[in-house]
DNA sequence: AAAAATTTTGCAACCGGTTGCAAAGATAAA
DNA sequence: TTTATCTTTGCAACCGGTTGCAAAATTTTT
C-alpha cells in the first residue's frame, strides 16, 4: 500500500518486484485470462506494495474500449435537466461507463465538439436534448460511433438510436385535459418553435382540437425552457388575447406564465388554466402544484443506457432501436377538477 | 474529408499518403513544433482528405497530459447544482479540459471512485461539494494530483486549494439581518449537522447572537439539502417551539420550510421571517421571492478552475491557494423590511 | 513411467502517438 | 564559392499497456 508521491508505479515495475514477465502482470489484471494461483499472489502483492493501478488509458489502445462515453446536452438552464444528469450517471457509472461531458450551450461550433469527442475516442455518445440542431447526432453515427439520443424523435436515419416519448401522444394528452375543463378558448405555449419537440405536441395537440370546431385555439412559442420566456410570452398574451386554458411546454415555462398571470391579477385555475410539461420536483412543491404531463424520465434514461450497453457489448450486429414511453397526466391545482 | 466508416486512420496512414515520416505527421498536429510550410500542406492535405484527428489517448501516453479533469459532486437534487454544473463545464471547456463525471450520489465506496479517476490519469480533480466526508479530497492530494476543493473550508492540508466563501462570516450576515427585524426568538435551521459548511455558519451565528443575550435562540438541522427536509423539520418546529425569523442553510430548505409554515396558516414575513442561502435563479421567482444570502458562485468557479489552469500550466512549483469570497444579502420579500 | 492433453509462461510485436538525436537541407556569413 | 549557422527531417526508442504464439510446466491418461 505504499504511495510513492507524485510517480505511478507501471505494469514493468511491478513485474520486476514480483520477479515475472510483464504479461504475468497483465493477466492478472485482466480479467479471464490465465494466471496461475500461485503467480497472481505475487503480483497481487507486489502491485498492492507498490499501489499499482493499470492505466486504463493505455490499455484502451489495444482493447479499442476506453469506457468513455460523451455526454452532450445543451439545457442546463432547466431544473428538470438536474435530474437527467443524475440519472445518466448514475446509470452509466452502474455500467462501469464514465460519462464525458458536453455543455453545448455556449459551444460556437457544435462540430469541433463532435471531433473532441472523437479525439477522445469515446466508445459511444447519448445526445440528451429536443432542442439540439436536426442533424447533430448524424456526426456520430457517420464516424462508426454508437449513438443514443435521448429526448429525440426517430428521425432521418437509421442508425441512431432514439428514446424518448411520443410527443404527438402527449400533445393530444393535454389537448383533452383542456377540453374537458370546458374551455372553449384555449392556448398553446410552445417551447423553442423549430424544436421536434415542440413541433410533434402541437401537432397532437391540434389533431384533437380539430373535432372540435367550435373551440378557438392560439398558438405561441417561447424562447427557450426558462421562466423569463414563459412569463414575458404570457405577459404579452394578457395585453393581446388571453385563452382561458394553455397547454405550456414545460414545467418552468409553465412558471413564469403563473407569474405573469398571477401578477396580472388573474386567478389560476379559476380564470387561467395551466397544465405543464415534465412534472419535475419542482412541480410537486406546496408552492407549485402544477398539473403537468410527466414523462417518465427513469425509464427513458435506464432504457438509453440499456440500449447502449446492449450495443457495446453484442460485438457484430448493431440492431437499432427507437423506443417511445408514454406519457401521463398529473392532476395537481393548475388546472380546474373535472368529475 | 472522406469518411471510412468505423475505422479511424492514423498517423502511419497520414505518413504515407502524404509521403512523409510519422514525425512529420506527428509535429504538424503538435503546437509549436518544427515543420516546414512544404510538409505542413501536404500533411493537411492528407489528412483532411482522410479525415484524420490525433487520438488524445495515445498522445497522452507520451505527453502526460490527458486534459481530462474529474469533476465530483454528490449533490444532485439540488437546483443550484445545475448552475454549478453549467459554470464548471463551461469554464473547463474554455481551458480545453474536458469534465470526467462522478456522481458520489450512491456510490458506495468513495475510494473506489479515487481509484477509478486515477485509473482514467486525469490531470486535475475537482471536488465540487461542501457535504463530502472529511478528508475525501486528500486521497488525490497524496496521489499527487492537484485538487481544488470549491465550496470547502481551508482545512488541515497544505496541498489541498479551497476556493469557496467565508461561511462563518456568512452566518454572522444572516444574524445581522435577522437581528435588524426587532426579533427576540431566532432559529437556525443548517443543513447537515457535520457538513463544514454548516457548523462554520452555526458558528458566526451564534457568534453575533452572542451579542444579544436577550435574544433566544433555537437550534436545528435537516438532515439534507432537500424540499422535504426542510418542509419535516419545520413541521416539527411548528408543534414544538417556533421563532420568529430563521435562517435556513439553503434556499430549497427554505422553500421547504416556508410551505410548512403556510400550510400551517403563518403568513410570510408578517408572522415568520425566513433567509436562504444560496440565492438560487429560482429565488427570484414571482413565487417565490426569498430574502436569501447569495454566495458568488461564477466568481467561485472561476476562480477554481483558474487555479487549476495555474497549477497545470506552472510545471514547477504549486503554490497552494485557498481563496474565501465574501457574501452579500439579498432583500426580497420573506424578510420585514427595514428601515 | 511414458505419452498425451492441458495449463501457464515469456517473448516479441503491436496499439497510436511523441521526441532526442544526428544527418540532411537550407540560409546566412565570410 | 566555401564555411558556419539554423531549420527541417527521419530513425528509433519509448509511453504503459495487451496478446498471439510457441515453449515450458503441469496434469491427466494409458
Amino acid at each position: 500500500m505504499e504511495e510513492n508521491r507524485g510517480k505511478r508505479p507501471t505494469l514493468g515495475e511491478v513485474a520486476a518486484l514480483a520477479g515475472v514477465s510483464r504479461s504475468a502482470v497483465s493477466r492478472t489484471f485482466t480479467e479471464g485470462a490465465s494466471v496461475s494461483t500461485l503467480t497472481r499472489t505475487k503480483v497481487e502483492q507486489a502491485a498492492s506494495q507498490l499501489g499499482y493501478r493499470p492505466n486504463l488509458l493505455a490499455r484502451s489502445l489495444t482493447t479499442r474500449k476506453t469506457g468513455l462515453v460523451g455526454l452532450v446536452a445543451n439545457n442546463f438552464h432547466n431544473p428538470i435537466f438536474l435530474e437527467v444528469f443524475d440519472l445518466f450517471t448514475r446509470e452509466l457509472q452502474r455500467k462501469g461507463l464514465r460519462p464525458l461531458i458536453v455543455n453545448l450551450t455556449d459551444e460556437t461550433d457544435a462540430l469541433r465538439s463532435v471531433q473532441l469527442l472523437l479525439e477522445y475516442q469515446v466508445d459511444a455518445v447519448v445526445v440528451a436534448s429536443s432542442t439540439l440542431p436536426v442533424g447533430f447526432a448524424d456526426s456520430f453515427a457517420e464516424a462508426g460511433i454508437p449513438v443514443v439520443h435521448a429526448f429525440g424523435r426517430p428521425g432521418h436515419r437509421e442508425d441512431i438510436n432514439v428514446v424518448g416519448i411520443d410527443n404527438i401522444e402527449a400533445g393530444r394528452l393535454a389537448a383533452r385535459r383542456l377540453i374537458a375543463c370546458g374551455y372553449d378558448r384555449v392556448g398553446f405555449l410552445g417551447g423553442p418553435e423549430k424544436a421536434t419537440s415542440t413541433r410533434d405536441r402541437l401537432e397532437g395537440f391540434l389533431d384533437v382540437l380539430s373535432d372540435y370546431p367550435k373551440i378557438q385555439t392560439r398558438i405561441n412559442f417561447a424562447g427557450d425552457y426558462t421562466f423569463e420566456s414563459g412569463f414575458d410570452e404570457m405577459a404579452s398574451m394578457i395585453l393581446r388575447d388571453l385563452g382561458q386554458g394553455y397547454f405550456c411546454a414545460d414545467d418552468v415555462i409553465s412558471i413564469g406564465a403563473m407569474s405573469a398571470l398571477r401578477r396580472a391579477g388573474y386567478r389560476i385555475p379559476e380564470q387561467v388554466g395551466i397544465i405543464g410539461f415534465n412534472d419535475m420536483e419542482m412541480a410537486g412543491w406546496d408552492n407549485v402544484r402544477l398539473t403537468t404531463i410527466r414523462q417518465p424520465l427513469g425509464a427513458i434514461i435506464k432504457e438509453s443506457v440499456n440500449c447502449l450497453g446492449q450495443i457495446l457489448s453484442s460485438e457484430d450486429s448493431k440492431p437499432t432501436q427507437h423506443k417511445l414511453f408514454p406519457c401521463e397526466v398529473i392532476d395537481r391545482d393548475t388546472l380546474p377538477v373535472t368529475s
